[in-house]
DNA sequence: AAATCGGGGGT
DNA sequence: ACCCCAGATTT
């Protein structure tokens, strides 16, 4: 059993050997960075993020450059990175920020809390890495860590094993060194207390960990029930004129909210009906091959429709949508099986699927 | 093929 | 207060 005034020491010295120091988010850290890589973070491993988070900085240098530029800017430097809601609520906390903070990140932990997207756990990082407040996280990386090092049953899904694991966190993260620390529990999840073949003999904790002790790593964090995944089709209409493809932006909301996609049609008949929309011959559509894109609620099989326009023959409503270049894009957000047929057109000479 | 991640929004 | 929803990558 290790006691929490022991945890600390030991996760600190770990640090210092062996921890992140040089992400480019610790350089120079502001809470902006700080806040920035954690939203990212959320949902892809470190060596995706870097790339983005540089391209990120590049651009919007700082809050008030991210809260005067235009969504879909936004949206389409983080085309690829999935959960597009955040990428939506990242430029609206920046915005309220610049009118209610006069562009300066805020430095109380109601203020952060208050912005939309970010929930306690961000809340903490921002004011425990970048300033060293004394708050405590809970991230994947420490739930894991935590859950085995205590043995707590249940997954964190569940709030009464989420509850349980904040009051551990709280336990453990100690007043002195907290931005160390809080760094140092998120590399150790990440490096040596991963989800499989975790390296037990690496940790700094393992004399008092309960599932080293009992070797029921794989026991903990418990595991979500899981369930079987509806699937849906969607055809997905191409119409190409020359280097050009036509594509609609969604609704804000919802599922791939404000990228730009497709049209797109749940049924054949639907398709139809949608040609005659759009005023297109179907005499030349061409089912290209299909392929399967998994969510985390359901499986959707998409099948490509290709419609090559030789005339300036259709009626798109230039308000709804854009002709997207293929040989000079445009910056818009983009759902990532989108973006792999605008990749597949780009490379494919159209004579190729002009047949 | 299955698991994952922190927060928002609806019930 | 609880439950469901996001999306792409890794295992």
């Amino acid at each position: 059993m290790m006691e929490a005034q022991r945890f600390s020491p030991l996760v600190l010295d770990w640090y210092q050997r062996y921890g992140r120091k040089t992400l480019p988010w610790q350089i120079a850290k502001t809470p902006y960075k700080v806040w920035l890589s954690e939203v990212m973070l959320q949902q892809t491993q470190v060596a995706t993020v870097i790339p983005y988070f540089e391209r990120f900085m590049q651009r919007f240098p700082t809050v008030s450059d991210l809260a005067a530029a235009p969504l879909d800017e936004v949206l389409h430097l983080w085309t690829g990175l999935g959960y597009y809601a955040r990428a939506r609520n990242l430029h609206k906390a920046a915005q309220t920020i610049a009118s209610q903070h006069s562009g300066v990140f805020p430095t109380t932990f109601d203020e952060i809390l208050a912005l939309p997207g970010i929930g306690r756990s961000t809340a903490g990082a921002v004011l425990s890495l970048a300033l060293n407040q004394h708050y405590p996280i809970l991230d994947g990386n420490v739930k894991r860590v935590l859950a085995r090092c205590y043995a707590v049953e249940g997954w964190p899904g569940e709030k009464k094993t989420e509850n349980k694991l904040w009051t551990i966190s709280e336990d453990v993260t100690p007043a002195e060194g907290v931005a160390q620390f809080n760094q140092a529990m998120m590399d150790l999840g990440a490096m040596v207390c991963t989800r499989s073949k975790p390296k037990c003999e690496l940790c700094p904790v393992k004399s008092g960990c309960e599932a080293y002790a009992h070797h029921s790593w794989a026991k903990y964090p418990g595991k979500k029930p899981k369930k079987t995944l509806p699937e849906k089709t969607a055809f997905m209409l191409m119409i190409q004129q020359e280097d050009k493809v036509w594509l609609e932006q969604r609704p804000p909301v919802g599922l791939w909210g404000g990228l730009f996609c497709f049209p797109q049609f749940t049924t054949e008949d639907e398709l139809a009906l949608g040609l005659q929309k759009y005023g297109v011959m179907q005499n030349q559509l061409q089912q290209q091959t299909a392929f399967r894109h998994t969510f985390s609620h359901f499986h959707l099989d998409i099948v490509p429709m290709w419609l090559n326009l030789r005339s300036s023959a259709g009626c798109m409503d230039e308000g709804a949508g854009l002709w997207y270049n293929l040989a000079q894009p445009q910056s818009v957000g983009l759902a990532a099986p989108v973006e792999r047929l605008l990749t597949q057109l780009a490379k494919e000479p159209t004579q190729k699927n002009d047949r």
